[in-house]
DNA sequence: CTGAAAGCGCTTACAG
DNA sequence: CTGAAAGCGCTTACAG
């Protein structure tokens, strides 16, 4: 079995608890006992239990993650920027993939207890009654990147997600099209559903620009659901000239679907999506799109929860962060004749 | 603070053993007894630590993963399916992230160490003598997943590399095509890089197709060394009229590279990707790939490591699964005319 | 069927 | 500067 400290201990000739201190850096240590400690610990390859040591000292240095599919592009880069920013800072995750499982959501969340994670980030804001209840009985601080949930005693990590999709309209409408179709998210979700849609609306109203209840519709922000819903809005009768998707998932399924019937993107439709994930540059043509801060947004959900666990910092609302429009090459501006 | 087993055993009027025993569903207790201590437990909101726990036990019902990429498609889809069948089965996933970066790796390795996770499963092969020999000195059960390692020691999860390019190639063969590029990977790495290679070479070879050096490129497996290399092919002199990159990731850069340059996929040149990643039906066309059996990968290994753990699964070898060319849009047969 | 006690591998006052 | 002892929150023989 693993050393313990207590085999370190022997070895060296000293008591546990210069060991101990060792281990923790502490001064007062005399440099040769040190010395003689150090070497017991490397001969017996000896590592101290984390398990151990957080029972004592009443911290895990762990905080849990629930995303909501491992395999999106925009979570996985997410995900990867909060796992880097963790563990710089002594910091492991526990990552829990809930693939639309509440199930699985809440025995993670039970999990999440049992391990006395610190923290808890979560990247989907469909969160019921049950499980909300749950996570405030944990008492533990909770940051919802990305997305912000209905309960106003949550904290999120997010942009402003009004302005940036009324920001992508206008742009749409600068580069002179009128009929501006518009693929949304879940009207259930305050951020990615209900505010991108206000903004698409009222850029066309400030614009006076007519919205057209045809060219609407409202998807799951996954490829598929682009596509199916554009396919719809193609058999519905006259197409727009140019779409604005809520996700680039979405925008790049409404471009495969033009392209299968044979319509170029932007000649036929220009296309612009949402989020800056890695696909924008990878797609043929490439999508222009209105960018999360997707890696800064990581990084930023990390270092509060670490102000948050400390004690360093005390929540005063969301946390907004300035979204970017990357114009790339599925738009172009509409020319009559 | 947090609820322990003692408030438990005050509340319901029994002793500590008798919540443990509730706790862990052992009979021998009374009904009446039971019942109140899950009250208790219920009154309270207790869940048990799983710290404390482990640390009696000696069992932590934690695996750690390495990643090279979670940004991958490929990875995160393997990661998914991995962090699914853990969680089923009542472990959790401590994830590292290595973004081509040893020093982190070793870190983290000895996070692992400290945390005490029961075993370890690593998705790259570029473990050098340092990383070997410290991962050895763990004792623990090690899978490679999807990759193999030049240590015989290891036991892998994987196709079979050398099978499947050569099928690849002879499906191209078989399309009519004798200039066929071909985009390789580091050929440090055994499988992905070196068995495919040869399987290509063999291919042509046993068809009485002539090798064509010029043709032939490596590449790091990612979007952008596919592109680069399928450009440096084109400056080069006569193009291919089809190409085999053995990842999806450059078979897709070469394809935009292609179209980049007013090129036709699969007109002007066919392509065939490998791995069988999402992103093959996410671009247009749609790309021909020689698929790994992701998702059942991710499970087999979990599986594995679960019965190298309690001791079930005596390892003899590698476990060998089988690929599978899928056929989608990317590839034509040629028409000399 | 139930409980008192020891012990898991550490850290942290406390005393010297 | 160093060590003996208590304690973190559980489980598991052991005894009854």
């Amino acid at each position: 079995m693993a050393a313990k400290i207590k085999d370190v201990a022997k070895r060296a000739g000293v008591s546990v608890t210069t060991v101990s201190r060792v281990l923790n850096g502490e001064k007062y240590v005399k440099d040769d006992l040190k010395e003689r400690v150090n070497r017991a610990i490397k001969d017996l390859g000896y590592a101290p239990s984390q398990i151990a040591r957080s029972l004592v000292r009443k911290k895990t240095n762990l905080i849990g993650v629930i995303v909501p599919d491992l395999t999106s592009s925009f979570y996985s880069t997410i995900l990867s920027s909060i796992e880097e920013t963790a563990s710089s800072n002594g910091y492991s995750l526990l990552v829990c993939n809930i693939i639309e499982n509440i199930d699985k959501e809440f025995k993670y969340l039970n999990v999440f207890k049992e391990m006395r994670v610190e923290g808890i980030i979560i990247m989907h804001e469909k969160i019921n009654p049950e499980i909300r209840t749950f996570i405030n009985s944990l008492q533990l601080p909770v940051i919802f990147s990305s997305v912000k949930p209905a309960d106003q005693n949550f904290i999120s990590v997010i942009i402003d997600d009004y302005k940036a999709a009324y920001d992508a309209t206008a742009y749409l409408i600068e580069l002179g099209h009128e009929r501006i179709g518009f693929i949304g998210g879940d009207m259930s979700d305050i951020t990615s559903g209900q505010n991108r849609y206000s903004g698409y609306r009222n850029a066309l109203s400030d614009y006076g620009v007519k919205l057209l209840y045809e060219l609407i519709r409202f998807g799951d922000y996954k490829v598929g659901s682009g596509y199916e819903l554009m396919n719809e809005m193609l058999l519905g009768g006259e197409p727009p000239t140019a779409l604005f998707a809520v996700s680039d998932d979405m925008a790049l399924g409404a471009m495969n679907c033009l392209y299968d019937r044979g319509l170029k993107v932007p000649d036929d439709m220009s296309v612009i999506g949402f989020d800056g994930s890695q696909l924008t540059e990878l797609v043929r043509p490439r999508l222009t799109s209105m960018e999360q801060p997707i890696h800064e947004m990581g990084k930023l959900t990390v270092d509060t929860m670490l102000k948050l666990i400390d004690g360093t910092y005390q929540p005063n609302g969301d946390i907004i962060m300035d979204h970017r429009m990357v114009v790339r090459d599925s738009c172009k501006s509409i020319t009559k004749d």
